[in-house]
DNA sequence: TTTGATAATGAGAACCATTATCAATAAGGA
DNA sequence: TCCTTATTGATAATGGTTCTCATTATCAAA
């Protein structure tokens, strides 16, 4: 998908606009990302890197990932797995949370009851900054259990 | 509070019943918990038991952790500081959730509409369980934002 | 098109919480 | 008290992530 001005992919202006340059390997990332929707860690996203560019290096990766992250390209989820996994934000993967294999570490994404939830936590989070005086900017709610398979291995 | 059969505190029942023995840095390590009631990293927890008995050492720290853990006694929270954070179960800390600070790291407790929270949690799990075939074990609902402090000082 | 200021990069060292190793110690049943 | 072996202390190792710094590349301006 190609921007109105024609000046490249749908992200080049988010970049342009904060005087951000476009370069090979942002590029890389955010393409390598689209071809694998899903969460990744920084490692899976530079191997893949890797294939098409030997040249960019890990450093590079987590600060191209940090980078997206701060300009709200992509979102960053802690599931307790001891490293980072990254999700491009797209129109498709809207609001929704997670279930963790606390087995084999397979992520399940869902989105049931998803209003039921928003109105919860609206309720929770009018409560919450009264009392505590603390302004809430996210939420997280997550399930951890077996998967299919992680249940009969065990 | 001492257990009903004399053998001193309440938890010696459960390690005993594990054949697990009975040491001085276990003792310490539940008598410093019970001291600073809260949620506290493994150094934290450390220091203090340091002051106390400088002889133990922080591997027995975290493996002492790691066992009460495993236990039941202890809950380990992951607030996505890069460090995890140990609470001793008690039966005045129920069943609560968290805001946490993104300035400062300062965790709240909070147990406001925990009767809205289960209803709709089981309802996801009845829902997802079996939608996935998903075994589910536990959840996690945190809040992100500022506390009061770190509103003012940016 | 060329130039110049400086943002971005690559390689590897550094960081830091946590875990593993292993010889020495100590708990607790016999 | 003795003996088995769980536990410990010291420290090295691990692994994900960040930092450093000399080099390179982007892109606005000439």
């Amino acid at each position: 998908m190609v921007n109105r001005r024609g000046k490249g992919p749908w992200w080049v202006t988010a970049f342009r606009n904060q005087g951000l340059r476009i370069t090979e390997p942002r590029q890389a990332v955010l393409d390598v990302m689209q071809k694998m929707s899903g969460h990744h860690s920084a490692d899976e996203i530079f191997f893949r890197v890797h294939r098409l560019y030997p040249g960019i290096g890990l450093a590079t990766i987590y600060r191209t990932l940090d980078l997206l992250t701060r300009l709200g390209l992509v979102k960053k989820h802690d599931f307790g797995q001891g490293r980072a996994r990254y999700e491009l934000i797209t129109k498709e993967a809207e609001h929704h949370h997670h279930l963790i294999c606390e087995g084999c570490g397979k992520v399940i994404d869902y989105n049931d009851f998803m209003n039921e939830e928003k109105t919860l936590v609206k309720k929770i989070e009018e409560v919450l900054s009264k009392k505590h005086n603390f302004k809430i900017k996210s939420h997280n709610l997550q399930f951890y259990g077996l998967c299919e398979n992680c249940q009969k291995r065990r």
